[in-house]
DNA sequence: TGCCATCTTATGGGATATCATGGAATTTTA
DNA sequence: TAAAATTCCATGATATCCCATAAGATGGCA
């Protein structure tokens, strides 16, 4: 099986930026990094650009390859290519796990996001979220509501069934 | 033959949130997880958000790595794709039964359906739902009466055997 | 068909490991 | 050399593991 990023957790953030990866999380990390062993620490990917602003994107090393690769299949000088490498490259930064599970939150990334002494992460499948707890719960609530305004045909979860592999 | 979740039963939940999964269930879990074997104990997911919040639902892995896949068809930063992993993901969690063939509520999860001291677990085919037992029994009065309101043509029992494969 | 041996299930309690978090000590860097 | 970042250690809370038991279910057999 492979793992993906489920749930969703509270966390504090301390003075100095510290802040737990959920333990599931953790798991799923070492899998998608092909230098991780045992014993050691896996790296990953933080995205802070990307189309929404609000929120820092992590990803494991195996799927921002994967999407590295999508946008190299873009042609070379494209605007569309620009636009991606510019909030996908440039805007992010490789992570490392400490010992004890955690990473730091720079003044910038912190700033970037509005956080304060908690943080939110939520499973994304192949990617997590990190979150402003109350931006977060806005997300939500707008999300529910919008999914409340949907026609029956608009509606994701029955456009499921109808792409059958 | 594959087996499906059939059946109801009412179970103990103890102090530790510990509570058993029907031995019938286990059987499909087992089945459903392609990295069980014998002397294992069987991984599934349980989504707590979804479109009713009143109960748990149980999938196995194999149910839940089909809903995956469809939504991985969905283009990666899509309105569409965000709010099913939302809902799908986001709100959901990694389960391992123990080898006596139980799993813990967390004390999140027991809050999130109302649960005290036991639990309804329900057999639904594909999947199972963990109830709080006065939501279940209002659930199933709820569904007897919308049921009695039915025009013949809206009867879904009539309506089964119109949909040919 | 009544009885016993055995297995499975449901449940409880205590011991142990992991997780989340905080603070101090040490190193880096600007 | 002061501020920032990193490493090391400490701890309470939570989750996990291991063992125990009682009640059913199952099956054989006289």
């Amino acid at each position: 099986m492979i793992r993906r990023f489920r749930g969703e957790s509270l966390h504090k953030v301390d003075a100095k930026g510290r802040v737990s990866v959920p333990a599931a999380f953790r798991r799923v990390l070492e899998e998608g990094d092909p230098d991780f062993s045992r014993g050691s620490s896996p790296n990953f990917v933080i995205v802070y650009g990307g189309v929404r602003g609000s929120c820092l994107e992590g990803y494991t090393i195996n799927s921002i390859s994967k999407v590295d690769k999508l946008i190299s299949k873009l042609p070379r000088f494209s605007k569309d290519r620009e636009m991606l490498e510019r909030f996908i490259n440039t805007q992010s930064t490789y992570m490392q796990l400490d010992e004890t599970g955690r990473i730091v939150l720079s003044h910038r990334l912190k700033e970037k996001i509005g956080i304060g002494d908690e943080a939110i992460f939520a499973g994304m499948g192949e990617k997590f979220q990190i979150w402003e707890p109350k931006n977060y719960q806005n997300e939500l609530n707008a999300l529910d509501s919008s999914f409340k305004n949907l026609s029956e045909d608009e509606n994701p979860f029955l456009k499921l069934d109808q792409l059958q592999d």
